[in-house]
DNA sequence: ATGAAAGCGCTAACAT
DNA sequence: ATGTTAGCGCTTTCAT
């Protein structure tokens, strides 16, 4: 069932001509004025009169003038824009703390210039265009950057800030949540339990988030007079911790009665496993444990027992960071780690 | 009027500043050439000897410098800045469209300025923001702007494209999947099965998404003789769902033997409902059908039959339409609608 | 093929 | 309190 096309547009045409954005220099002629005294009438700061303060702003108004950015941003040497490099769209972890971000910075005056890592992609491709825009700062999540690429930004002058990335460059700020104080806490709990077969499920093994997380469960299991019992790589991906699950539940392997993994959307991926193609009930037979608490792991199908990174607290570390330039001293001060939380469900 | 005559300048302002980002104009000196030069280096279709301009190349790497995206802005009032204004990152099917989004964009050598609106508030809080930046083209996805907004934005000659909502306002373009053809689809379907009793959950009842769908449904429907059974409200979220299938599978209700959801995300609530607090199976006492299809839909536990949105098709439509400034005719002409695909799994 | 000069729209320093 | 002026760093005529 189409529906007519109206035989006429009753719309009329806007009077301002498309594309004739006005300026300051508009306002200023048609009240006799210069151009300074348009822009302390959008500065708070300003002295000017209330009076001819609010004549301004009404005829800005009523011509639709907003003060360019662009031109501001040229004129002072700051643009209002952080750069935000995101890898690995795919994990929801990351859109959430992409709107986090955006809101954070938005109560601050600050926009989002977003940069997505093409997946198998790296950040140094990305970087140049980053840096023509002149941002103020640049945040990393989820994604690498070599040590010659941020050192181009600290040659501009533009600060960097690892996010769930801990680096080994004084240069760059880093904030994670305390990854190896947490995988200790969930070795503990799990040995608590009387779990005595723990295994781990990785993300790539050259990220920091995993080897830190890996370290501590090691560390912590160690505290008891365990050892881990098997460490497979799940890429990080639903997909490659079901085929890991798979590998450590197949026929003829030693049993293992925990798994922890280096993030949610991987623990999902080994329920999933565990679940469907196995007999194993969780957690009688295998607790499961993730990391991150997205949104997803408190519904009641999964209800995982996981670790709770501190997004909100994490953001506004990040964010306090930007203004602070670069990191001043060691590798150790350019590191926040903010607490995480063991969250405790059904699965573990 | 002007005072003295300007005493003559003889000494060159001097440039190079140690820290600060090098501009055309340093490495003009350097080389003994004009910035405009500089300017034609990085420009392909400008004439220039290829000496020169490997010679210009060379030093603009070694100092690193980069022509700022900012003062080139300004004199050509084009920004190449995409604002993307966007709600709802809680369902995973917006991140994907932002994900492919930014990598076309790039491909194109325009970057995104991303807005979340904040959950409950609207877009038209943030359009002076957006319209400060001098953005070439606004994209709104997953929310509502009101038209005295849009109409702002016609003035300044900003196009507009809405994506994945119809709006009924010629000035503006909207790109959609056929919601409507894929609603009746889905009925088709669900009658096809022999089902005979079907629901609808919906997102919030303002909204064209919802409302399309479920008029292609209703459409379909009727089309052999049935009738909608029940209609309830799953405010596009996993939560609401869930309670909404409550609802629908109280005591004491009419039996259903279909739900068509309005999302994927709605879907999978309405499923988990099932699952956990019904002895109904899916699908043979129940079918459960989706639309987005999401990551998620494909994953073995779930195996939601779904709509496709053809989110790739989507978006390059949406940018084409950027470069067409803003539509010339009636509503009708100022929608695009690409189609979508029913996805068998298992769940009907 | 290259240079000189005039801005883009705004802000800040300095005058009045 | 308001006006004047000199740029921010680049692109774009217009010369040469």
């Amino acid at each position: 069932m189409t529906r007519d096309i109206p035989p006429y547009d009753p719309l009329p045409r806007s009077t301002v001509r498309a594309g004739a954005r006005p300026t300051a220099r508009h306002l200023a002629e048609r009240l006799g004025v210069a151009t300074s005294t348009i822009t302390r009438a959008f500065d708070e700061h300003s002295r000017i009169s209330e009076k001819l303060r609010q004549r301004i702003l009404a005829l800005a108004d009523e011509m639709g003038y907003q003060p360019s950015a662009i031109a501001r941003s040229l004129n002072r040497r700051r643009t209002g824009i952080i750069a935000l490099v995101m890898g690995d769209m795919a994990n929801p972890f990351y859109p959430a703390v992409l709107e986090e971000f955006s809101l954070q910075l938005r109560r601050t005056g600050r926009q989002v210039l977003l940069f997505v890592v093409p997946p198998g992609g790296d950040a140094d491709q990305l970087m140049p265009q980053v840096l023509q825009y002149q941002v103020d700062a640049i945040v990393v999540t989820a994604a690498k950057l070599s040590s010659p690429m941020s050192n181009l930004c600290g040659r501009q002058g533009v600060p960097v800030v690892f996010m769930n990335r801990r680096v080994g460059d004084p240069t760059v700020w880093s904030v994670c949540c305390d990854n190896e104080c947490m995988g200790a806490a969930v070795a503990e709990y799990l040995v608590g339990q009387n779990r005595r077969h723990c295994a781990f499920v990785s993300g790539d093994l050259d990220v920091s988030t995993t080897t830190d997380r890996l370290r501590g469960f090691e560390r912590g299991l160690a505290a008891h007079g365990q050892r881990l019992i098997a460490c497979v790589q799940g890429g990080y991906t639903y997909a490659g911790a079901r085929e890991a699950a798979s590998r450590l539940f197949g026929t003829g392997q030693a049993k293992i009665d925990a798994v922890f993994c280096a993030n949610d959307v991987m623990a999902l991926g080994v329920l999933s496993h565990l679940r469907l193609n196995t007999s194993l009930r969780v957690p009688q037979d295998v607790a499961v444990v993730g990391f991150d608490d997205i949104r997803d792991a408190a519904y009641p199908e999964n209800s995982l027992t996981t670790v709770r990174q501190p997004v909100r607290e994490m953001i506004e570390c990040a964010i306090g960071l930007l203004d602070e330039g670069r990191p001043g001293g060691s590798v150790a001060q350019a590191l926040r780690e903010v607490p995480g939380r063991l969250v405790l469900r059904s699965t573990a």
